[in-house]
DNA sequence: CGCCTGTTTTGATATCTGTCAACCTAGACG
DNA sequence: CGTCTAGGTTGACAGATATCAAAACAGGCG
């Protein structure tokens, strides 16, 4: 993997979180993580996402061809996506290879998680 | 509820979606849900989102002076996270309250799963 | 080497977004 | 009614973003 694909993103700031149904976010948690959320809020590049995510790995050949838009375009894209640490790259002869972050999107979810205690909570009345 | 509070974002169109780890999105559906993906990827929003989520309900007194902003541009981003489905709001009196919409917030976590099925197939080698 | 294909970078531009100040609205309370 | 407070809306503006065309870069192949 090249240096380009090193993600901006802080991976361990991501991890210590605890869903955001349980415990507020402070400030740094909340820029480590907000990244990575943007990067999902582009319908092209949750489409890109959803399309590296489903197999185990796409060539940008095959990325490209699904949308009206430019390869500049959907380069750029796929770069907020790395950036985000979401995805990773490798470039194998000609062609070059999208893979997904497992860990990065396995906690991003977690953030997600509504806790079994938590809905109690919430259902509780005031 | 008033009538503001009506989300743009149709639930209906981002519960129809399987995890983005198992099946490429088509264009509507990313349209349906990126809006909320987006609505979160603010630091500002993001913190908003988990003091919300973490308690049954809040005052929109007791969200403001935990940030650094005026009272305008607070406002502008719980409308965002209002309109993008995520959260509810009701005035009772003076103040006004927000709420966590669970299905909203389930429906997205469920977007980010990663089913064992999903883990097979991505270790395996092409 | 020189050319061709695939991908990324650069530069330009139109649009969108976060923020504040100023103003407006809803309800409480005299 | 008049006034006060909590929130929301409007307008303005600096900075970010999505997009494309053009150029640059990387590898294969003649």
């Amino acid at each position: 993997m090249s240096k380009q694909d090193l993600p901006v993103v802080d991976l361990e700031a991501v991890a210590c979180c605890a869903p955001i149904a349980v415990r507020p976010m402070d400030d740094d948690q909340a820029a480590a993580v907000a990244p990575m959320f943007k990067a999902l809020g582009d319908p092209v590049r949750l489409r890109l996402m959803s399309m590296i995510a489903s197999v185990p790995e796409i060539c940008v050949c095959d990325l490209t061809p699904a949308f009206g838009l430019s390869g500049p375009t959907i380069s750029h894209h796929l770069k907020v996506l790395r950036e985000a640490g979401l995805v990773g790259s490798e470039r194998r002869g000609t062609w070059v290879w999208y893979r997904v972050r497992p860990e990065a999107f396995r906690q991003l979810g977690a953030l997600l998680d509504i806790p079994a205690a938590a809905q109690a909570t919430a259902c509780a009345s005031p």
